[in-house]
RNA sequence: GGCCCGUUGGUCAAGUGGUUAAGACAGAGGCCUCUCACGCCUUUAACAUCGGUUCGAAUCCGGUACGGGUCACCA
């Protein structure tokens, strides 16, 4: 009956229903098959890596399991330039690699593609042209304006469910004669799945992570083919998922109310429904417009720097400590799993869905933080001082000179914060909390003089004097500091804090105030990590030259 | 507005009818100590709300509030 209409919308399909059953085979039995399929739209955000991540764990959580990427480019006004690459070159820089998907801008990988819905043209079309013969879809006419009409008039009447079904579905009974005309006359059309769903009957529906969601089961002719030629996103979905042979579909929470649909497609082609598992998104707190309180919403590419993934690169967080803190505050086993395995690959996780948070996690730097700083510390000396050469090679010029310049040095600076210690989170924190060791251009005494100097300054000149006297290069740790002990007596300064806080009225200071004169004229900060160690990192001269520069500004 | 989902301390969360309601991050205080940090100890702080079921409810049911999602030829 529909077999005129369908031949006349695509009469230069040849290829049938069958014919790609063949082509695109079942997978090996027992095969948990995911993939991660982003728009090539611009720079990823943090969503996409949380996503593709989840994917990722999950397919190798199992025995056999296949995890492609699919690029999705129905929308053509969205495409930007190496939009693909993008998102290969970002996956990759965070470890995550596929089985089966593009490889660049050109090539694919893999038996089940082409893996870029802009190419697959012809299979959907082949089965739009399917359903269309089985009288499951219609050509629709209707223009922009037409579908304006509706809605507003839907609006108007109040309507409680709106949308292209029923009455207001006016190419759906059009007949033959009258398609075949229009289709003749060239009008543009798209193509619409004729809903067999009927208004008020609800369904259960499954998802793997809440679990049973009752829905009424779709009643709208949503659009599968644009007048474009190119599918929808919910058909190319459909289509690709099961020619792909997908076994799971994780995905973003905004599809949830789209399940309904997506089901209804599947049954119409007869194909089997996917199993499903909808993510909640990475919010952000704000201050609400009228000042009252806070909001929560995602995570925006355009205000939030931190939605960006090339933020956390470019500021230098460790891959691994971003993807530690992600599935830190998505799933609720990870942190005590990690504790206990600190070095351990994170494929070794077994990620159960059922434990990954429905809520929305708020994005806590403070977390990331601490979540990172684990992970610096957990580093090798070695280790951190390749990362930080390929990052500082790249984001900064300065450090990348610095290390360059003496590699064996730098080395050994990284033990200077790094042993017993959680100061580093991030790269960049290197230049922010050690220019004395870092920055050749930084100049302690440049420094605004510490408040709490006023009352000390007639005895930091001597003290300084009486250091350089004794200092010996050569000294280590534990005889340094006892000469610096040795000046306090004669300015009566307290050799030990203690006494000194007992009766601060019977001295000038402590070896705690001496002691921050030197610290002060070497690195210009009050806080500091070994000293001795500092200064044996940029070496005897520069270390007199400091004292010397800050007692001559005295 | 309709529909769907959610709500345990500031944040992430454990918890599935009986608990002194875990833990982590952040905060406060202390010890250690030449500063900071580390480490250790202590500590502040929560079941949105109302009603029901029950001997007993954070846990089960319903209403309300609040938050999020969705209602396109965008994905």
């Amino acid at each position: 009956m529909s077999k005129r209409v369908a031949e006349a919308l695509f009469p230069h399909i040849t290829k049938t229903y069958q014919d790609y059953e063949a082509l695109y085979p079942a997978r090996a039995e027992g095969t948990v098959c995911t993939r991660f399929a982003p728009s090539p739209t611009g720079f990823m955000h943090i969503g996409g890596l949380y996503t593709s991540l989840i994917n990722d764990l999950f397919t190798r959580s199992h025995e056999k399991g296949v995890f492609f990427l699919r690029i999705e480019d129905t929308d053509q006004k969205r495409i930007v330039e190496n939009g693909v690459s993008e998102i290969i070159d970002t996956l990759n820089a965070f470890d995550i690699h596929f089985d089966e998907g593009p490889l660049n801008e050109q090539d694919d990988n893999g038996a089940y593609g082409p893996y870029r819905q802009s190419l697959r043209r012809e299979i959907y079309q082949a089965f739009a042209k399917y359903l269309v013969e089985q009288d499951l879809a219609y050509p629709c006419f209707c223009s922009e304006q037409k579908l304006m009409e509706i809605r507003n008039q839907q609006e108007q009447e109040n309507a409680l469910q709106k949308g292209y079904f029923g009455k207001w579905a006016v190419c759906r009974n059009l007949d033959e004669e009258t398609v075949l005309a229009n289709l003749e006359k060239g009008m543009p059309y798209v193509v619409r799945l004729r809903s067999k769903g009927q208004e008020g009957h609800s369904r259960v529906y499954h998802d793997l992570i809440r679990g049973d969601i009752s829905m009424q089961e779709n009643i709208i002719d949503t659009v599968i083919i644009k007048s474009d030629g190119l599918p929808t996103y919910h058909f190319a979905h459909v289509i690709d998922d099961h020619l792909m042979r997908t076994s799971d579909v994780i995905r973003a929470d905004e599809w949830i109310a789209s399940i309904p649909v997506h089901v209804e497609m599947f049954e119409a082609l007869g194909f089997p429904v996917p199993n499903y598992a909808h993510l909640s998104p990475i919010m952000k707190q704000e201050p609400k417009e009228d000042g009252e309180g806070f909001s929560k919403r995602k995570l925006s590419k355009r205000k939030d720097p931190e939605a960006r993934v090339h933020y956390y690169e470019e500021i230098g967080y460790p891959v691994q400590a971003v993807l530690d803190y992600l599935l830190t505050i998505s799933s609720a086993d990870y942190e005590p799993w990690r504790e206990q395995h600190m070095d351990a690959p994170i494929f070794d996780f077994k990620l159960d869905l059922t434990k990954t948070g429905v809520a929305g996690a708020l994005f806590d730097f403070n977390k990331l933080n601490s979540v990172a700083k684990n992970r610096v510390a957990h580093m090798s000396c070695e280790d951190i001082c390749q990362a930080v050469k390929v990052w500082a090679a790249r984001y900064d010029e300065k450090l990348s000179a610095y290390i360059t310049a003496d590699p064996e040095r730098f080395l050994r600076s990284i033990h200077i914060w790094h042993d017993k210690r959680l100061d580093v989170a991030k790269w960049s924190d290197l230049m922010e909390m050690y220019p004395y060791l870092y920055d050749p251009d930084y100049v302690p005494a440049d420094q605004p003089l510490p408040e709490k100097f006023q009352k000390h300054l007639e005895f930091i000149p001597g003290i300084l004097k009486d250091y350089q006297q004794t200092f010996d290069y050569a000294d280590d740790g534990s005889a340094w500091f006892n000469k610096v002990r040795e000046i306090a007596p004669k300015y009566n300064y307290a050799v030990k804090t203690g006494p000194y806080k007992k009766h601060p009225e019977l001295y000038n200071g402590s070896i705690a105030d001496l002691s921050s004169f030197i610290r002060f004229a070497i690195t210009g900060r009050l806080n500091t990590p070994d000293l001795h160690g500092i200064i044996h990192i940029i070496g005897e001269e520069e270390a007199a030259r400091r004292i010397q520069k800050f007692a001559e500004k005295l």
